[in-house]
DNA sequence: CCCTGATTCGC
DNA sequence: GCGAATCAGG
C-alpha cells in the first residue's frame, strides 16, 4: 500500500484525534504502526501538543557521524486545537448487554463444579469487594471472545444465559485480571489448615 | 507480556 | 519517501 491522499488524510485525522499509531495502522490496513509513525514524523505532525521535544540525541549503538542540524527548520503548526465533536464511532462494536436481572438471586442450579467462584472462603474482604466492582466493568465476554489476554474468570451460571467471562485485561501471564487474580491465587497461608 | 511513540538507516 | 528494526517508557 502506498500513502495516497486519502490515506494520509485519514492518518492526519486519526492522529489528530489522538488515536494510537497501531489503531490507525489497523484502520488503514496494509501498514504497520511503524509505518504510521514514520509517516507521522515525515509529515511533521509528531508532537500532538507542542514543544521542543529535542533535548538530547540518543546515542545508541555507536556514534553517528551525524552532523548537527544547521537547519532552522520552522514547524508549521496550524494546530488551533479545539476538538469539539467526538466524531462518530466507526464501529458500534460491543455487546449492548447492560441488562442484569434485578432479581438475580443466588441460583445454584444443577451446575456441578463451578471451579473458581469464591465460595465461602476467607478471602480478603477487600479482594472480594474489588471483584464485585470489577464485575460491573467486566467486558462480559462469551467463550468465543476470550483471548490469551482477557480475564477468563467466569461469572454467573453456565446453565443460564446470565453467564459470561470477565474479559478485562489479564495480569501479565495469569489467566485473570488483577482483581480476579486476587481471589484466584491465594497464598496458601490463608487457606492452610482447612482440615476437616 | 502487552502497549505506546521515537529514531535510525538501508532500501 | 518508506518502514522494519530497534530503543525507550508505561
Amino acid at each position: 500500500m502506498s500513502w495516497t491522499d486519502e490515506r494520509v488524510e485519514l492518518l492526519k485525522k486519526m492522529w489528530g484525534e489522538g488515536q494510537s499509531a497501531s489503531q490507525i495502522a489497523k484502520e488503514l490496513g496494509g501498514v504497520t504502526r511503524n509505518a504510521v509513525i514514520g509517516k507521522v514524523h515525515r509529515l511533521g505532525l509528531s508532537n500532538r501538543s507542542s514543544g521542543p521535544a529535542k533535548p538530547e540525541p540518543k546515542a545508541k549503538t555507536a556514534a553517528k557521524p551525524e552532523a548537527a542540524k544547521p537547519k532552522p527548520k520552522v514547524e508549521a503548526k496550524p494546530k488551533p486545537a479545539a476538538k469539539p465533536e467526538p466524531v462518530a464511532e466507526e464501529k458500534p462494536a460491543e455487546a449492548p448487554k447492560p441488562v442484569m436481572s434485578p432479581a438475580r438471586a443466588k441460583i445454584i442450579p444443577a451446575g456441578q463444579p463451578l471451579p473458581p467462584q469464591p465460595s465461602a472462603n476467607e478471602i480478603p474482604a477487600e479482594a472480594l469487594a474489588k471483584v464485585s466492582e470489577v464485575e460491573k466493568k467486566a467486558k462480559k465476554l462469551n467463550l468465543m471472545e476470550l483471548t490469551e489476554r482477557t480475564c477468563k474468570w467466569p461469572v454467573g451460571d453456565p446453565a443460564t444465559d446470565d453467564f459470561w467471562f470477565c474479559g478485562l485485561p489479564v495480569q501479565q501471564g495469569k489467566p485473570y485480571c488483577e482483581a480476579h487474580v486476587g481471589v484466584a491465587f491465594q497464598p496458601m497461608s490463608s487457606r492452610r489448615d482447612r482440615k476437616r
